[in-house]
DNA sequence: CCATTTACTTGTAAAATTAAAATAAAAAAT
DNA sequence: ATTTTTTATTTTAATTTTACAAGTAAATGG
Protein backbone atom coordinates (compact mmCIF):
# COMPACT_ATOMS: atom_id res chain seq x y z
CA UNK A 1 0.00 0.00 0.00
CA UNK A 2 2.74 2.22 0.93
CA UNK A 3 4.83 1.06 -2.08
CA UNK A 4 1.69 2.18 -4.24
CA UNK A 5 1.71 5.91 -2.65
CA UNK A 6 5.36 5.94 -3.18
CA UNK A 7 4.91 4.90 -6.87
CA UNK A 8 2.43 7.50 -7.98
CA UNK A 9 4.05 10.01 -6.05
CA UNK A 10 6.82 9.36 -7.43
CA UNK A 11 5.55 9.86 -11.19
CA UNK A 12 3.89 12.79 -10.12
CA UNK A 13 7.42 13.96 -9.70
CA UNK A 14 8.77 13.58 -12.69
CA UNK A 15 5.93 15.12 -14.60
CA UNK A 16 6.15 18.07 -12.56
CA UNK A 17 9.80 18.35 -13.28
CA UNK A 18 9.21 17.54 -16.79
CA UNK A 19 6.91 20.45 -17.37
CA UNK A 20 8.60 22.40 -15.08
CA UNK A 21 11.83 21.96 -17.24
CA UNK A 22 9.83 22.95 -20.72
CA UNK A 23 8.47 25.91 -18.56
CA UNK A 24 11.95 26.69 -17.66
CA UNK A 25 13.48 26.36 -21.27
CA UNK A 26 10.85 28.58 -22.40
CA UNK A 27 11.59 31.46 -20.42
CA UNK A 28 14.79 30.84 -20.82
CA UNK A 29 14.57 31.28 -24.65
CA UNK A 30 12.42 34.19 -24.52
CA UNK A 31 14.30 35.66 -22.08
CA UNK A 32 17.66 35.06 -24.20
CA UNK A 33 16.63 36.26 -27.23
CA UNK A 34 16.13 39.82 -25.83
CA UNK A 35 20.21 39.77 -25.17
CA UNK A 36 20.69 37.31 -28.72
CA UNK A 37 18.95 40.32 -30.53
CA UNK A 38 21.37 43.14 -29.38
CA UNK A 39 23.69 40.78 -31.69
CA UNK A 40 21.56 39.27 -34.12
CA UNK A 41 21.78 35.80 -33.85
CA UNK A 42 18.89 33.44 -32.74
CA UNK A 43 18.67 30.51 -30.58
CA UNK A 44 19.45 28.09 -32.66
CA UNK A 45 22.60 30.58 -34.19
CA UNK A 46 24.09 30.39 -30.53
CA UNK A 47 23.37 26.74 -30.30
CA UNK A 48 25.65 26.10 -33.42
CA UNK A 49 28.16 28.53 -31.66
CA UNK A 50 28.25 26.86 -28.53
CA UNK A 51 28.56 23.75 -29.94
CA UNK A 52 31.67 24.64 -31.78
CA UNK A 53 33.20 26.33 -29.23
CA UNK A 54 33.17 23.39 -27.41
CA UNK A 55 34.41 21.08 -29.18
CA UNK A 56 37.54 23.29 -29.88
CA UNK A 57 38.47 21.93 -32.92
CA UNK A 58 36.73 21.99 -36.55
CA UNK A 59 33.43 19.66 -37.00
CA UNK A 60 31.93 18.31 -39.67
CA UNK A 61 28.32 19.20 -41.46
CA UNK A 62 27.24 16.12 -39.88
CA UNK A 63 29.19 16.57 -36.57
CA UNK A 64 27.26 19.47 -36.15
CA UNK A 65 23.92 18.44 -37.00
CA UNK A 66 24.32 15.37 -34.13
CA UNK A 67 25.76 17.98 -31.68
CA UNK A 68 22.73 20.32 -31.84
CA UNK A 69 19.82 17.57 -32.77
CA UNK A 70 19.77 19.15 -35.69
CA UNK A 71 18.52 17.78 -39.13
CA UNK A 72 21.45 18.39 -41.85
CA UNK A 73 19.48 20.28 -43.92
CA UNK A 74 18.76 22.72 -40.62
CA UNK A 75 22.45 23.12 -40.58
CA UNK A 76 23.29 23.90 -43.60
CA UNK A 77 20.91 27.32 -43.23
CA UNK A 78 22.31 28.18 -40.51
CA UNK A 79 25.53 27.93 -41.46
CA UNK A 80 24.82 29.98 -44.60
CA UNK A 81 24.15 32.92 -42.68
CA UNK A 82 26.29 32.71 -39.88
CA UNK A 83 29.01 32.52 -42.42
CA UNK A 84 27.81 35.49 -44.68
CA UNK A 85 28.22 37.32 -41.31
CA UNK A 86 31.64 36.00 -40.83
CA UNK A 87 30.91 34.22 -37.44
CA UNK A 88 32.46 30.85 -38.72
CA UNK A 89 34.00 29.40 -41.94
CA UNK A 90 33.60 25.90 -44.00
CA UNK A 91 36.54 24.50 -44.72
CA UNK A 92 37.49 22.37 -46.92
CA UNK A 93 38.53 18.67 -46.17
CA UNK A 94 41.61 17.31 -47.88
CA UNK A 95 41.09 13.81 -47.01
CA UNK A 96 37.42 13.64 -48.14
CA UNK A 97 36.09 15.76 -50.85
CA UNK A 98 32.51 15.35 -49.85
CA UNK A 99 33.14 16.30 -46.28
CA UNK A 100 33.53 20.36 -44.87
CA UNK A 101 34.40 21.44 -41.62
CA UNK A 102 33.12 24.02 -39.76
CA UNK A 103 35.21 26.78 -37.64
CA UNK A 104 34.53 29.77 -35.44
CA UNK A 105 35.78 32.22 -36.71
CA UNK A 106 37.81 35.31 -34.38
CA UNK A 107 34.64 37.51 -35.03
CA UNK A 108 32.74 34.06 -34.07
CA UNK A 109 34.62 33.75 -30.68
CA UNK A 110 34.62 37.60 -29.51
CA UNK A 111 30.66 37.33 -30.08
CA UNK A 112 29.94 34.49 -28.11
CA UNK A 113 32.42 36.53 -25.64
CA UNK A 114 30.35 39.16 -25.53
CA UNK A 115 27.55 37.28 -24.85
CA UNK A 116 28.80 35.75 -21.82
CA UNK A 117 30.38 39.21 -20.23
CA UNK A 118 26.58 39.94 -20.40
CA UNK A 119 25.50 37.04 -19.12
CA UNK A 120 28.34 37.79 -15.99
CA UNK A 121 26.34 40.90 -15.78
CA UNK A 122 22.44 39.90 -15.55
CA UNK A 123 23.47 37.52 -12.10
CA UNK A 124 20.42 36.98 -11.15
CA UNK A 125 18.47 36.99 -8.17
CA UNK A 126 18.02 33.07 -7.41
CA UNK A 127 22.20 32.67 -7.53
CA UNK A 128 22.81 35.11 -5.22
CA UNK A 129 19.89 34.17 -2.65
CA UNK A 130 21.32 30.27 -2.66
CA UNK A 131 24.31 29.20 -0.13
CA UNK A 132 27.21 28.49 -2.63
CA UNK A 133 27.19 24.95 -1.18
CA UNK A 134 22.96 24.54 -2.62
CA UNK A 135 24.12 25.81 -5.71
CA UNK A 136 26.46 23.51 -6.72
CA UNK A 137 24.04 20.56 -5.82
CA UNK A 138 21.22 22.06 -8.12
CA UNK A 139 24.16 22.69 -10.70
CA UNK A 140 25.43 18.86 -10.82
CA UNK A 141 21.48 17.64 -10.59
CA UNK A 142 21.02 19.84 -13.74
CA UNK A 143 24.05 18.36 -15.21
CA UNK A 144 23.03 14.77 -14.10
CA UNK A 145 19.19 15.56 -16.18
CA UNK A 146 20.47 17.04 -18.88
CA UNK A 147 22.68 13.77 -19.61
CA UNK A 148 20.02 11.38 -18.80
CA UNK A 149 17.60 13.31 -21.14
CA UNK A 150 20.30 13.74 -23.77
CA UNK A 151 20.84 10.19 -23.76
CA UNK A 152 17.44 9.29 -24.52
CA UNK A 153 17.23 10.73 -26.87
CA UNK A 154 19.97 8.85 -28.69
CA UNK A 155 17.89 5.72 -27.96
CA UNK B 1 40.80 37.95 -0.69
CA UNK B 2 38.58 34.99 0.31
CA UNK B 3 35.63 36.84 -0.55
CA UNK B 4 36.77 37.27 -3.67
CA UNK B 5 37.31 34.19 -4.64
CA UNK B 6 33.95 33.27 -3.70
CA UNK B 7 32.77 35.47 -5.39
CA UNK B 8 34.60 34.63 -8.48
CA UNK B 9 33.21 31.15 -8.14
CA UNK B 10 29.74 32.27 -7.06
CA UNK B 11 29.74 34.07 -10.61
CA UNK B 12 31.03 31.27 -12.28
CA UNK B 13 27.74 29.29 -10.48
CA UNK B 14 25.54 31.05 -11.28
CA UNK B 15 26.92 31.61 -15.54
CA UNK B 16 27.09 27.44 -15.76
CA UNK B 17 23.59 26.88 -14.52
CA UNK B 18 22.29 29.64 -16.83
CA UNK B 19 24.34 27.65 -19.70
CA UNK B 20 23.04 24.25 -18.54
CA UNK B 21 19.61 25.73 -18.30
CA UNK B 22 19.55 26.97 -21.58
CA UNK B 23 21.29 23.87 -22.97
CA UNK B 24 18.80 21.53 -20.82
CA UNK B 25 15.70 23.63 -22.35
CA UNK B 26 16.77 23.18 -25.83
CA UNK B 27 17.20 19.40 -25.21
CA UNK B 28 13.29 18.84 -23.37
CA UNK B 29 12.29 21.31 -26.59
CA UNK B 30 13.95 18.26 -29.00
CA UNK B 31 12.84 15.46 -27.03
CA UNK B 32 9.02 16.91 -26.87
CA UNK B 33 8.67 18.20 -30.60
CA UNK B 34 9.37 13.93 -31.60
CA UNK B 35 6.46 13.48 -28.84
CA UNK B 36 4.66 16.50 -30.44
CA UNK B 37 4.98 15.95 -34.00
CA UNK B 38 2.41 12.63 -33.15
CA UNK B 39 -0.14 14.73 -32.28
CA UNK B 40 0.52 17.64 -34.70
CA UNK B 41 1.50 20.33 -32.60
CA UNK B 42 4.32 22.60 -32.57
CA UNK B 43 6.15 23.53 -29.11
CA UNK B 44 4.48 27.40 -29.29
CA UNK B 45 1.24 25.69 -29.90
CA UNK B 46 1.77 23.46 -26.92
CA UNK B 47 2.32 26.27 -24.80
CA UNK B 48 -0.56 28.24 -25.86
CA UNK B 49 -2.67 25.20 -24.93
CA UNK B 50 -1.59 24.49 -22.11
CA UNK B 51 -1.74 28.47 -20.67
CA UNK B 52 -5.20 27.82 -21.70
CA UNK B 53 -5.77 25.15 -19.69
CA UNK B 54 -3.86 26.19 -16.32
CA UNK B 55 -6.16 29.58 -16.30
CA UNK B 56 -9.52 26.78 -16.50
CA UNK B 57 -11.17 29.99 -17.78
CA UNK B 58 -11.52 31.35 -21.28
CA UNK B 59 -8.84 34.36 -21.65
CA UNK B 60 -8.36 37.37 -24.22
CA UNK B 61 -5.80 37.13 -27.04
CA UNK B 62 -3.87 39.65 -25.13
CA UNK B 63 -4.01 37.53 -21.54
CA UNK B 64 -2.91 34.51 -23.76
CA UNK B 65 0.07 36.81 -25.58
CA UNK B 66 0.91 37.91 -21.54
CA UNK B 67 0.88 34.30 -20.28
CA UNK B 68 2.89 32.86 -23.18
CA UNK B 69 5.37 35.52 -23.15
CA UNK B 70 4.49 36.24 -27.09
CA UNK B 71 3.31 39.22 -29.44
CA UNK B 72 0.05 39.53 -30.27
CA UNK B 73 0.68 38.96 -33.85
CA UNK B 74 2.06 35.70 -33.09
CA UNK B 75 -0.99 34.85 -30.85
CA UNK B 76 -3.21 35.54 -33.73
CA UNK B 77 -1.41 33.31 -36.42
CA UNK B 78 -1.18 30.67 -33.34
CA UNK B 79 -4.84 30.31 -32.53
CA UNK B 80 -5.68 30.89 -36.40
CA UNK B 81 -4.11 27.04 -36.58
CA UNK B 82 -5.75 25.75 -33.51
CA UNK B 83 -9.22 26.95 -34.55
CA UNK B 84 -9.08 25.89 -38.01
CA UNK B 85 -8.19 22.03 -36.05
CA UNK B 86 -10.88 22.52 -33.59
CA UNK B 87 -8.12 22.80 -30.61
CA UNK B 88 -9.24 25.84 -29.37
CA UNK B 89 -12.17 28.59 -30.60
CA UNK B 90 -12.71 32.72 -30.33
CA UNK B 91 -15.64 33.59 -28.40
CA UNK B 92 -16.98 37.07 -29.12
CA UNK B 93 -16.88 39.40 -25.32
CA UNK B 94 -20.83 41.10 -25.32
CA UNK B 95 -19.03 42.93 -23.28
CA UNK B 96 -16.60 44.50 -25.31
CA UNK B 97 -16.85 43.89 -29.17
CA UNK B 98 -13.21 44.39 -29.77
CA UNK B 99 -12.24 41.73 -27.34
CA UNK B 100 -12.63 37.89 -28.31
CA UNK B 101 -12.15 34.97 -25.23
CA UNK B 102 -10.30 32.02 -26.48
CA UNK B 103 -11.37 28.80 -25.33
CA UNK B 104 -10.09 25.58 -25.60
CA UNK B 105 -12.95 22.78 -27.34
CA UNK B 106 -12.99 19.13 -25.72
CA UNK B 107 -10.79 17.88 -29.14
CA UNK B 108 -8.11 20.42 -27.08
CA UNK B 109 -8.67 18.84 -23.96
CA UNK B 110 -8.53 15.91 -24.75
CA UNK B 111 -5.61 16.11 -26.85
CA UNK B 112 -3.41 18.17 -24.22
CA UNK B 113 -4.40 14.73 -21.65
CA UNK B 114 -2.85 12.47 -24.41
CA UNK B 115 0.34 14.25 -24.33
CA UNK B 116 -0.09 14.29 -20.42
CA UNK B 117 -0.54 10.28 -20.71
CA UNK B 118 2.70 9.91 -23.01
CA UNK B 119 4.62 12.03 -20.19
CA UNK B 120 3.75 9.67 -17.93
CA UNK B 121 4.67 6.34 -19.76
CA UNK B 122 8.91 8.03 -20.37
CA UNK B 123 9.17 8.40 -16.91
CA UNK B 124 12.97 8.92 -17.07
CA UNK B 125 15.73 7.36 -15.54
CA UNK B 126 16.52 10.26 -13.88
CA UNK B 127 14.02 10.54 -11.39
CA UNK B 128 14.02 6.97 -10.75
CA UNK B 129 17.38 6.73 -9.51
CA UNK B 130 17.04 10.01 -7.06
CA UNK B 131 15.82 9.56 -3.54
CA UNK B 132 11.97 10.84 -3.19
CA UNK B 133 14.02 13.37 -0.66
CA UNK B 134 16.28 14.87 -3.67
CA UNK B 135 13.28 14.96 -6.63
CA UNK B 136 11.60 17.10 -4.28
CA UNK B 137 14.44 19.05 -3.29
CA UNK B 138 15.71 19.25 -7.01
CA UNK B 139 11.47 20.31 -8.22
CA UNK B 140 11.59 22.75 -5.62
CA UNK B 141 15.09 24.46 -6.88
CA UNK B 142 13.70 24.50 -10.26
CA UNK B 143 10.16 26.48 -9.63
CA UNK B 144 12.33 28.89 -7.54
CA UNK B 145 14.55 29.47 -10.34
CA UNK B 146 12.24 29.52 -12.41
CA UNK B 147 9.67 31.98 -11.00
CA UNK B 148 13.07 34.51 -10.26
CA UNK B 149 13.66 34.19 -14.13
CA UNK B 150 10.23 35.01 -14.99
CA UNK B 151 10.32 37.83 -12.83
CA UNK B 152 13.05 39.01 -13.77
CA UNK B 153 11.79 39.17 -17.52
CA UNK B 154 8.67 41.63 -16.65
CA UNK B 155 11.23 43.89 -15.12
C1' DC C 1 -18.02 65.06 -30.83
C1' DC C 2 -13.21 64.34 -31.74
C1' DA C 3 -8.88 62.47 -30.25
C1' DT C 4 -6.76 58.80 -28.10
C1' DT C 5 -6.30 54.37 -26.48
C1' DT C 6 -7.18 49.49 -26.68
C1' DA C 7 -7.78 44.88 -28.92
C1' DC C 8 -6.93 42.45 -32.49
C1' DT C 9 -5.69 41.40 -37.51
C1' DT C 10 -3.08 41.87 -41.72
C1' DG C 11 0.96 42.39 -44.48
C1' DT C 12 5.71 41.77 -45.01
C1' DA C 13 9.92 39.68 -44.44
C1' DA C 14 13.46 36.69 -42.26
C1' DA C 15 14.59 32.47 -40.08
C1' DA C 16 13.85 27.69 -38.78
C1' DT C 17 12.15 23.39 -39.75
C1' DT C 18 11.28 19.06 -42.26
C1' DA C 19 10.80 15.86 -46.09
C1' DA C 20 12.19 14.65 -50.39
C1' DA C 21 15.07 15.02 -54.33
C1' DA C 22 19.65 16.21 -56.28
C1' DT C 23 24.70 16.15 -56.47
C1' DA C 24 29.06 14.52 -55.89
C1' DA C 25 32.52 11.72 -53.81
C1' DA C 26 33.93 7.50 -51.42
C1' DA C 27 33.46 2.62 -50.46
C1' DA C 28 31.81 -1.91 -51.47
C1' DA C 29 30.50 -5.47 -54.50
C1' DT C 30 30.75 -8.04 -58.49
C1' DA D 1 37.46 -2.04 -63.54
C1' DT D 2 32.80 -1.09 -63.44
C1' DT D 3 28.67 -0.81 -61.19
C1' DT D 4 26.11 -0.17 -57.07
C1' DT D 5 25.50 1.56 -52.68
C1' DT D 6 26.46 4.55 -49.09
C1' DT D 7 27.77 8.94 -47.19
C1' DA D 8 28.03 14.10 -46.90
C1' DT D 9 26.03 17.94 -48.06
C1' DT D 10 22.88 21.05 -50.59
C1' DT D 11 18.67 22.39 -52.84
C1' DT D 12 13.78 22.86 -53.19
C1' DA D 13 9.32 23.48 -51.53
C1' DA D 14 6.07 24.03 -47.95
C1' DT D 15 4.78 25.24 -43.24
C1' DT D 16 5.46 27.64 -38.96
C1' DT D 17 7.24 31.01 -36.03
C1' DT D 18 8.51 35.49 -35.20
C1' DA D 19 8.74 40.68 -35.16
C1' DC D 20 7.52 45.05 -36.69
C1' DA D 21 4.60 48.30 -38.86
C1' DA D 22 0.33 49.62 -40.53
C1' DG D 23 -4.67 49.02 -40.51
C1' DT D 24 -9.51 48.34 -38.57
C1' DA D 25 -12.89 48.74 -35.35
C1' DA D 26 -14.64 49.61 -30.86
C1' DA D 27 -14.32 51.94 -26.39
C1' DT D 28 -12.98 55.89 -23.53
C1' DG D 29 -12.10 60.58 -22.20
C1' DG D 30 -11.78 65.11 -22.53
Amino acid sequence: MEKEIEKITASHTAKEIEKITVQLGWVMHKRLSKRLKEYNLTLPQLVVLQALYQKKTPISMSELAEATLQVSATITGIIDRLEERGLVERQTDPEDKRSLKVALTKIGVSTLNKIEIHKKNSLSKFTKSLPMEDQIIFLNALQNYLSVIAEELNE
